[in-house]
DNA sequence: TCATTTTCTGACCGCATGGCCAAAATCTAG
DNA sequence: CTAGATTTTGGCCATGCGGTCAGAAAATGA
């Protein structure tokens, strides 16, 4: 099903190639992030980056591939993001408060590319016409929640509770919370992230 | 925009007409659970109820309004299940756990409409490309349960924060529980209602 | 029974989509 | 400069969509 560039990482790619490739993702990002995966087609999006719509046939393999990359490409920049402000940190608590805080505050200047996800998310569906990013597509997420949950209660800070729903839960909330901020710009980000720590501080609380 | 049956409720129907209203809504929630909402044409559901396509043009304005009808549908049926179980309690503790165990108890019995509005919201869109049902769409359900966490602040049951936040928090809970269980139809989706109540109980208590 | 209204059918329309490709343009080495 | 490779163009295609419509069929009622 897949290309077959897995193996070995991806072919090499020409500068021009990748260029181009970061361009189109761009333009993707911003009409889907503007007019709504649905009139996202590949045509608007050409339009947008200024470009004829065989270009995106051209240095993509299809609609999916591109769709895929602009998560990828939003996914990694929030991760770095979070993994750095996590750095050095030790109690599950502050681990915890702190993995909700920085996703806002990257977030924050990156509205178009949350939204765009959000939009993905929801929309995409596979050949089949399942999700192509269902819930389930939040396995890994969960297992890094419940690892940092399960580690909490060995250290005695937070008291027994199911960590795969504590997980599911935890994920639900923040990802809700930038589908309320890109719905309402006005909201505040932010103090909805303290409010949000705090609410999980005590619910996970020994 | 609208047809003009909203000053006095509904124009009078006749009883085929209900009838076969009332069939094709079940054939739209037993596709869109089946096939996922972009699969879920006019053409796929008149074969779904065995009828030719132009019957539901005939009998609904549009595919919006056959949406929009499975929605209402699956609403209601919900809502007085929650309400009937929730009369007579008097603490927000209380009615907050029963909230959520009602909701979960009702929809273990409706996995294909839970999925169906999941589809639906996610998915339908109005004209001009922006969710028809968006988060802004449940401005009724935050001004609910921000109303019963106010109580129980008023009651002082619950320590103060940001009522808000905690409906916003709740409602995304809970809507993802019942993703998750769609996703898992072998998840324990009672166990996971209680647990998530007794989550929100913890961050809530004074 | 038969005229009238309600309901249903199936073909048809215009439209937008994602993908395709031959030819043109541009870039790169030798 | 030139030949070959890379990249771009713009028109074309088949597909599936929601919606419409004239006429057939069925229900209704006098």
């Amino acid at each position: 099903m897949r290309s077959e560039n897995e193996p070995f990482g991806q072919k090499p790619r020409s500068f021009i190639e990748e260029a181009r490739r970061a361009q189109i993702v761009g333009s993707a990002v911003a009409v889907i992030a503007e007019a709504g995966f649905a009139k996202a087609s590949l045509a608007r999006i050409a339009e947008h980056a200024g470009v004829s719509k065989g270009v995106i046939s051209y240095h993509f393999a299809g609609k999916d591939e591109l769709m895929e990359e602009v998560v990828r490409h939003s996914y990694e920049g929030a991760a770095e993001h979070v993994a750095a402000r996590m750095e050095g940190l030790s109690t599950a608590t502050e681990l915890v408060r702190t993995h909700i805080l920085a996703v806002a505050e990257h977030m924050r200047g990156h509205r178009d590319q949350i939204k765009a996800l959000g939009e993905i998310f929801n929309n995409l569906r596979t050949a089949d016409g399942s999700p192509r990013f269902g819930i389930n597509g939040n396995e890994e997420l969960y297992r890094m929640l419940e690892h940092l949950y399960r580690l909490g209660q060995a250290a005695g800070e937070f008291r027994p509770f199911d960590t795969r729903v504590m997980a599911v839960t935890h994920q639900a909330a923040v990802d809700t919370m930038f589908a309320y901020w890109v719905a309402n710009p006005d909201h505040d980000l932010a103090a909805h992230a303290r409010e949000l720590a705090d609410l999980i501080e005590r619910a996970c609380r020994a």
